[in-house]
DNA sequence: GCATTTCTACTACTATTGTAGTATTTATAG
DNA sequence: CTATAAATACTACAATAGTAGTAGAAATGC
């Protein structure tokens, strides 16, 4: 059973199942931002191509709509973007902060929340 | 002047010229790993829509080959794949961190590294 | 100087992603 | 019950990404 790669759009249609819960093509479709909002039959493409990659299910049926929900969890899925990422940079963990910090979006309390984060962790073990 | 999007193979192909300084088509091409090394000309494929894209030139010729530098730094286009996973998770900085650490690759020594150099860089401010 | 090797330039095809139309079915309002 | 509204299932097409073959030009070995 292949975890098939997920694109950026469907990403997008996936956040919006978490945030939502389980829901129709319509509700995320309606819950997509006004400025990028594809026709109602490309979400429905999307859900199911979302669904053959295994990444979407659906779970009941309300009126004549059926309703989906997202398979894996998002921290699942954030996880492998992540390691997708980390991979890309030669597994250094060190120069992807090292970018985060220079586009300047990690500022030093988040540092120091995670710093906290890692020592318990640590200790735990 | 459009920053096309970079895909993932080409993005390994960029990995290479940074690695190796300007370089043929056949040393990009040999400097791939063996698992996966595609024939010649798909790399060569590959280095001209670099070129399109304005991610590469042709500095000089050797013998009777092309021979191609990246146009950006390696910095600069880590910084835009971490700023595109960044917008992906919904612009937290923080998020991205703890999924670092729950895969295990961030260590406490990574941040603490990065702690000094967030202070440092705020006393210069 | 010519054969051989190597590279280029071009073309082609498949898979994936993004986009949406159309025909049919299903529910719902009266 | 039937007209209507809504959703489904299916098909299609363009753009991008990945893969590679082929014809011909250019350098190189002798």
């Amino acid at each position: 059973m292949r975890a098939k790669r997920i694109s950026r759009f469907e990403f997008q249609l996936l956040e919006r199942l978490w945030e939502l819960g389980p829901s129709s093509v319509r509700e995320v479709q309606e819950a997509l931002p006004p400025e990028h909002r594809p026709a109602y039959t490309t979400v429905q493409t999307m859900i199911y191509r979302l669904e053959q990659k295994g990444a979407v299910r659906r779970v009941k049926k309300t009126g004549n709509a059926h309703i989906f929900e997202a398979v894996l969890a998002r921290t699942t899925v954030h996880k492998r973007l992540v390691a997708d990422l980390l991979e890309m940079f030669g597994g250094s963990p060190a120069s992807v902060m090292s970018c985060l910090v220079e586009t300047g979006k990690l500022t030093l309390s988040d540092v120091r929340a995670i710093e906290r984060e890692l020592s318990k962790r640590e200790k735990k073990l």
